[in-house]
DNA sequence: TTGCAACCCTAGAAGTTCTAGGTATAGTTA
DNA sequence: TAACTATACCTAGAACTTCTAGGGTTGCAA
């Protein structure tokens, strides 16, 4: 078994975030380096991205401008937005917030 | 501003099973506890409660049973099964996974 | 000229969520 | 005994989201 719908459902939206803050990247480029990083674990379906990159761009979380490889071949190009980049950091700490509430309670509270 | 209304929703699962992972519980005061857990930062509606722990039960992660307060009040009780138990611990694995792929980006790659 | 890999797109079926409304009971106060 | 508060539970279905399943283009190699 592969991982959960859910969880490859909830993990979309930081790891894109995630990626384009380290440079620019395009939607064919982005299943390929998930794919690697979750060393084949998660493979995302092109007809699912694209709908999420599409969504994050309305959100003006990412922006997007074509651009031409090596070859020729066009290809759409996204940037992180200022936006984008403080929503990641808002996603993180929310994770970080989630992990001291479920230590709390296994440690049966005394707080922190 | 409080806290996302997605964070709320992506974190809902794993926080009731937590809860109940450490005794059961009921749905009045598992919103007590998750208020007390984020300092007041997470407030849950009842009636976004009741629905969640109606579909975990449906699910066989959790089971309920009728029990009576000290004041004779009736309570609908839930208790964790070892199905929700494994669930839990999928879900943790699943994002100590994610945390790691985010690291693996941010550190530019070089593995595990 | 066929085939494949690289690239992008969207309608809408199928699903999920949780708001907004409801009920009931024990105890307290006036 | 009436009114109010806190405790305790429930559900229909409006409102939304997701992403499957299908479609399209271009460059290069055989």
């Amino acid at each position: 078994m592969g991982l959960s719908k859910d969880f490859v459902a909830a993990s979309a939206e930081p790891l894109i975030l995630s990626i384009l803050a380290q440079g620019d990247s395009y939607g064919y480029a982005i299943i390929n380096t998930v794919r690697e990083l979750s060393d084949g674990e998660m493979e995302w379906a092109d007809g699912m991205l694209y709908p999420i990159l599409h969504r994050l761009e309305k959100r003006e979380l990412i922006e997007s401008y074509w651009g031409k490889a090596e070859t020729g071949r066009r290809r759409k190009y996204y940037r992180l937005c200022d936006a984008g980049r403080e929503h990641l950091a808002v996603l993180r700490e929310n994770w970080r917030k989630l992990e001291r509430m479920l230590d709390r309670i296994e440690r049966g509270r005394e707080g922190q």
